[in-house]
DNA sequence: GTCTATACTAGGATAGAC
DNA sequence: GTCTATCCTAGTATAGAC
């Protein structure tokens, strides 16, 4: 069994029961492959686990999120790529997010500076599309936090009122909450 | 030792490390008191704990968020308030967010009611200030929506990146998200 | 109402056979 | 590379003394 088959499925326990919640026993019956298995992929075990799959998302971020960012086209094509990568990433706002179960309690500075890398990298992203279009850099670098700010609180708020649409608004208002309405 | 003194540290605790990074344990260390008084004080254990901390939080909800929002005074004045007050619940974003905690994994199931409840009569007395303002019902809703959303997320991102700045400017926005700049 | 002691279960981790 | 069996620790919960 190969990383690329058993990091989605890591990704996707962590997302939903955060680190705490994720054991040894769960993601075995989950993959389908025995403790000892898992050992001998994961030598370190689960905090390896947890950090292999940040560094698949980092990948995964700069693949799906920043990359679109970077093509040729006008600011607001790009945004409205992004937004849509980012909807089905989220399965428009029925998987959780990664940073919420892993920065809570000790995860946190287990974790701390591979999640802070990987939203640097896209929050500097997006202010440079804000920054083509014109923006100053202090106020595209705070329109850019504000993205991220709506889509992370769009996913705690949808999940926790049981409703998708505030996570589907805010996908549809990223490239104007970037250039302006 | 009573509820009021030893509500408010299970909150920390459950914001802090989330429901499953709570252990019975932990919180006799934190609360200095045995595993067994906390029995007798929480039969039903760590679930009547989250349970009674909800409950707890939807008081101080009602009291220090939804209150100020129905005294007189203009709307702006209202939403000053209350981003005041906000913005000590969460010690300027250095506390994290009961939500985040007890959504994720099993424990979604298990408070979903009474998180979704608390989280909608603030949201209602939020819209119904943006209606008094002179805003449609729905427009009003939807921004009332967009100020929790911003909320939480500049929590999770504010964290995430090491840096209260944008929960400080969130707290800032808030008027001018519902009424507008 | 709080304590010590204890029972039981689940989680983390490894040894060794195949 | 995967399995079964096992070990140890941590977590949940309770009994019973004071």
């Amino acid at each position: 069994m190969s990383r690329q088959t058993i990091l989605p499925e890591l990704l996707e326990l962590f997302r939903k029961f955060g680190y705490d919640g994720v054991s040894i026993s769960r993601i075995s019956e989950a993959t389908g492959l025995g403790k000892a298995s898992l050992y001998h992929h994961f030598p370190q075990g689960k905090e390896q686990m947890a950090r292999e799959v940040l560094m698949f998302v980092d990948q995964a971020v700069n693949e799906y999120f920043v990359a679109p960012l970077k093509v040729a086209g006008s600011p607001k094509q790009k945004l409205t790529n992004m937004a849509k990568l980012v909807e089905e990433f989220y399965d428009c706002g029925n998987k959780g997010c990664l940073i919420e179960g892993l920065t809570l309690g000790d995860a946190d500075e287990l974790f701390h500076d591979l999640i802070c890398a990987s939203i640097e990298s896209w929050l500097q992203a997006i202010a440079k599309v804000g920054v083509e279009a014109g923006l100053s850099k202090k106020i595209a670098r705070e329109r850019a936090e504000n993205i991220l700010i709506a889509i992370q609180g769009a996913l705690v708020v949808s999940r926790a009122i049981g409703n998708r649409a505030p996570f589907k608004r805010v996908i549809r208002d990223i490239p104007s909450m970037l250039l302006g309405t």
